[in-house]
DNA sequence: TTCCGATAGTGGGGTCGCAAT
DNA sequence: ATTGCGACCC
DNA sequence: CACTATCGGAA
């Protein structure tokens, strides 16, 4: 498995030696035998891995510590880059020739704040190779890899080269492990963080350094990111769909700069019966902005009290 | 008995692709 | 050529 | 993505 380790100076991490054995003994080694690819059906979804929230204050000694980018989600398994939902990226056949033939969960990463331009252009169906070259997969994972997520890290840095913190492009090189830290206690985690999100960055990501690979809603991993809040007048109800029709599905509100936008997840089923009034002041959490300044993940908090 | 974890179903901003206009 | 909608990403 | 409602098993 050294084949696919980056030499001192080298540029290119992958080809110092026999390729074409190192191909067939990763394959197999990671389990991307004939069995695994039969069974995969083009738009299966990969049971991949989901972050719950970190607990603000906690003892982060027993985790790994990286940054949570704010790109795409892709599986690579030896041979098709996938989504979370299963759809196949059509990224230009050269920049997918230089992924090596192991499986790698990772983020598709344009560098920080360009998440809307990286998520449509990493779901075009004409890729084009000139976008792509400034595209990296940056590597956090080695699904199918014995061990907890420290041995599964160990794994990863003799395949892959790491690559600085937040430079997209890598030395041109489109994949990278991504770096992951340990950090001596909360306050240096909350500080990291903080500096993380000054720079434009989103947040945190931790890593139980314990955590065998399994897929789904882990305790083992979760996310770190902080949550702002403000205030928004009520504009107009807007009507729910499904099992919310006939109730308020969203409430338009404006905030005080003057930005609309809608509010619907937080409210609960009796909210949706009897909702702020048009006029009212609302509070709503939100985690960033998107470019043109919209609150990203909005969700209503409460109705602000009346004459307040 | 209470509480927790997983699941299903709502909702947001933004982009792509295709059908309808 | 423009618009609207579902299906995705987060 | 965040969240609420619901249910069944764990505590």
């Amino acid at each position: 498995m050294t084949c696919y380790r980056r030499p001192p100076g080298a540029t290119n991490p992958f080809t110092p030696c026999n390729r074409r054995d190192c191909l067939g003994r990763l394959a197999a080694w990671a389990g991307l035998g004939a069995g695994a690819q039969a069974g995969a059906q083009p738009s299966a979804p990969p049971g991949l891995s989901l972050a719950s929230t970190w607990a603000d204050g906690a003892d982060p000694r027993d985790w790994w510590v990286s940054e949570k980018l704010d790109g795409v989600r892709a599986f690579w398994d030896g041979q098709r880059l996938r989504l979370r939902g299963g759809g196949e990226v059509a990224a230009p056949a050269a920049w997918l020739a230089r992924l090596p033939p192991v499986a790698l969960d990772g983020e598709l990463w344009g560098g920080r704040g360009r998440f809307d331009l990286l998520s449509g252009q990493v779901r075009q169906q004409a890729a084009d190779p000139a976008a792509w070259s400034q595209v990296l997969y940056r590597v956090f994972e080695a699904p199918g890899q014995p061990g907890g997520f420290t041995q599964r890290l160990e794994a990863l840095r003799r395949w892959l080269p790491e690559a600085p913190a937040h430079d997209p492009v890598a030395d041109g090189w489109p994949v990278a492990l991504l770096g992951q830290r340990r950090v001596a206690d909360a306050a240096a985690l909350r500080a990291w963080r903080d500096q993380v999100v000054a720079q434009g960055g989103e947040g945190l990501v931790l890593h139980r350094a314990d955590a065998l690979y399994q897929a789904g809603r882990l305790a083992t991993l979760a996310k770190y990111k902080p949550v702002e809040d403000d205030e928004a007048r009520v504009l107009a109800h807007e009507p729910g769909q499904g099992r919310l029709a006939g109730r308020v599905g969203a409430l338009r509100v404006q905030d005080g700069q003057g930005r609309v936008f809608r509010l619907g997840s937080g409210l609960t089923d009796r909210q949706r019966e009897d909702p702020p009034p048009v006029g009212s002041w609302v509070t709503y959490a939100y985690r960033g902005r998107t470019p043109s300044g919209l609150p990203r993940f909005p969700t209503f908090v409460r109705e602000r009290p009346a004459g307040w």
